[in-house]
DNA sequence: GCCGTTTTCGGCCCGACTGTTTTCAGTCG
């Protein structure tokens, strides 16, 4: 039994721990690992089934890994890594949490002085014994110490809800922009390409005077604890242990440099291949052949440089997105452009809605909508839920709006509560009076996985859902999902034709990429909307979209995209 | 350990900053 997530799970252990062994995580065999994870990860399919030939057919896979997957799959083990595992037990391997330590140094301390563990490097410490090793000294000793002390709060596998850290980077980035000289100030890295968890922030800027850039960021008050800074760097840790690192660099040298500081890491690399292969070199300073420049200053060109079609930044994930872009065969994204219309739609009749309708319609009609459904929740949610009268009260004045704002389409939905057995609000007749209806969980997280996944099938059975809303039902670092049998709930969305929301509050971000990847591979539609319970929350569309883009979620597959006609028939269709 | 429209062997992405050094190793992204 080996999984397509168990052999990732041994190659990022195999990976971890050989850096270990071989004192270098740019090691050719740690990097062959980690390009064998970075391929299987972009494998759509199961390797369940697949022969020795097969899996080496799998970019980045070998003889030697696909042994290792086959004896994963037979024994449940696999010998190389139990031996790894006996020469660096987790009590060891977690010293590599701490940030300053790498491999080497790890090395030096256990053979030198035998540290074992984060205890016996404190003793080590507290001894004054680092300093007397070749390359250590009394300030290793002390950043080390601090290291330790803030282990929990920013160690170097620690992530950040985007949530957390999305306003406060662009706010640090307008302040920026404001400094003399500065032409862009731009958030790169893991928060561009839209990911739920940030490591940290990179900023990069585009500026005449990057020493101006450099001294002013270090007298902002969220800086805690300056990390370095030098004439392109600046790093700091915020009190609450976020690190943010401010790159800086020529006008022209912008494109490139958003593109190295985008990354991934893997995207990065492909890049960089590209260009070796056409005789030149990629940095973040430009795209050169010998010294001359050939292309820097946008994005665009450097990518057109390397004979490939632009590829999103969400998308930049090294997961077959740079082979496609060669190849001219990158998907037709959704767009934000595209959204024609908002289809989970709370006012103030539900209990935690905070704008009236009125509001919310002249916020759709601002946001160019064509169209809307009001999804205030029914009446299972007892604080926050309408009575089937107080809905029938709300879907007149709903008519009278519509006759009121020509420009907008309202469409009287709900937002059915799923229970634990998979029932729904009011009874069947009274479902179907709705225009539209998203049914979601909002309680009894906890069942188990056959449970979980019976109450959605359930719910997808009735005629009346249109769409499931935040599937997992998870809160981004604060609450893990529910566990599903996702297979069965895709199977289930593909049979019955009802549309999988991706809802766009930064906190929830769901369904997650990897269910919505799947739902891809399957003939699933999905639908963008925001959960607004406020005019504020409509700027969730934007995110919703980029979160969809990770999934190469293509604009057809979106049925808020659609006409109103084609979806409105759509959404009829469902009921009949 | 993997890979090859130059290669089945000899390569494997690139650069900044720190702390220790008198020119560089280690870590990080």
């Amino acid at each position: 039994m080996a999984t397509k997530s168990d052999a990732m799970r041994m190659l990022v252990e195999l990976a971890k721990l050989t850096s270990l062994d071989e004192g270098s995580p740019q090691a050719f065999k740690v990097r062959a690992y980690e390009n064998a994870l970075a391929g299987i990860e972009a494998f759509h399919g199961d390797l369940e089934g697949l022969s020795k030939s097969e899996l080496t057919k799998i970019k980045g896979v070998g003889g030697s890994t696909a042994d290792k997957i086959i004896e994963l799959r037979e024994t449940g083990s696999v010998a190389k890594l139990e031996s790894l595992r006996e020469i660096y037990p987790p009590k060891f391997v977690e010293l590599t949490k701490v940030p300053g330590l790498g491999p080497k140094t790890l090395k030096m301390i256990r053979s030198e002085l035998g540290v074992e563990d984060i205890e016996g490097l404190k003793a080590a410490l507290d001894a004054e014994k680092l300093r007397d090793l070749p390359g250590l000294g009394e300030k290793s000793e002390e950043k080390i110490k601090k290291a330790i002390d803030r282990l929990g709060l920013h160690g170097k596998d620690r992530r950040t809800p985007l949530v957390e850290a999305y306003g406060f980077a662009r706010s640090l980035a307008r302040r920026i922009l404001e400094l003399d000289g500065v032409t862009a100030a731009e958030p790169c890295g893991s928060m561009r390409r839209f990911s739920e968890t940030i490591g940290d922030i990179d900023i990069v800027v585009a500026t005449t005077d990057s020493q101006l850039v450099h001294s002013s960021v270090l007298t902002f008050d969220e800086v805690d604890e300056v990390i370095g800074s030098g004439e392109t760097k600046t790093s700091f840790l915020t009190r609450e242990g976020l690190q943010v690192d401010v790159r800086t660099v020529a006008p022209s040298q912008l494109g490139s440099a958003l593109l190295y500081f985008t990354g991934s890491k893997a995207h990065n690399i492909q890049l960089r291949q590209r260009a070796i292969d056409r005789g030149w070199l990629l940095s973040e300073y430009g795209l050169f052949e010998d010294d001359a420049v050939v292309a820097s200053e946008t994005e665009e060109e450097v990518y057109a440089a390397l004979e490939m079609d632009f590829v999103p930044p969400t998308m930049r994930e090294g997961g077959g997105e740079v082979q496609a872009a060669a190849d001219g065969k990158m998907p037709s994204l959704v767009t934000r452009d595209a959204i024609k219309g908002d289809l989970h739609y709370h006012s103030d009749r539900s209990g935690d809605g905070r704008s009236s309708p009125e509001e919310m319609v002249e916020a759709a009609i601002e946001a160019g909508y064509r169209y809307v459904a009001f999804t205030d929740h029914g009446e299972d949610l007892a604080i926050n839920g309408l009575t089937r009268f107080e809905m029938l009260e709300h879907r007149e004045h709903l008519r009278e709006l519509n006759r009121k704002y020509e420009e907008l389409e309202i469409l009287f939905g709900c937002e059915l509560n799923i229970g634990p057995d998979g029932s729904l609000d009011y009874d069947a007749e009274f479902r179907l009076e709705f225009d539209y209806c998203v049914a979601s969980i909002h309680s009894h997280f906890d069942l188990p996985e056959d449970q979980q996944t019976a109450r959605i099938l359930k719910a997808l059975a009735d005629p009346s859902v249109t769409a499931i809303g935040h599937l997992s039902g998870r809160y981004v670092g604060r609450r893990p999902g529910v566990e599903l049998d996702v297979e069965a709930v895709l199977e289930g969305l593909e049979v019955t034709g009802v549309a999988l929301e991706i809802n766009g509050a930064l906190d929830r971000l769901d369904a997650t990429t990897e269910v919505t990847r799947l739902a891809m591979a399957r003939d699933i539609n999905f639908v963008i909307d925001t959960d607004s319970h406020h005019t504020r929350d409509l700027k969730r569309m934007d995110y919703g979209v980029l979160y969809a883009q990770r999934a190469w979620v293509t604009e057809e597959r979106v049925v808020n995209t659609w006409d109103l006609d084609r979806f409105v028939e759509w959404a009829k269709a469902r009921r009949a």
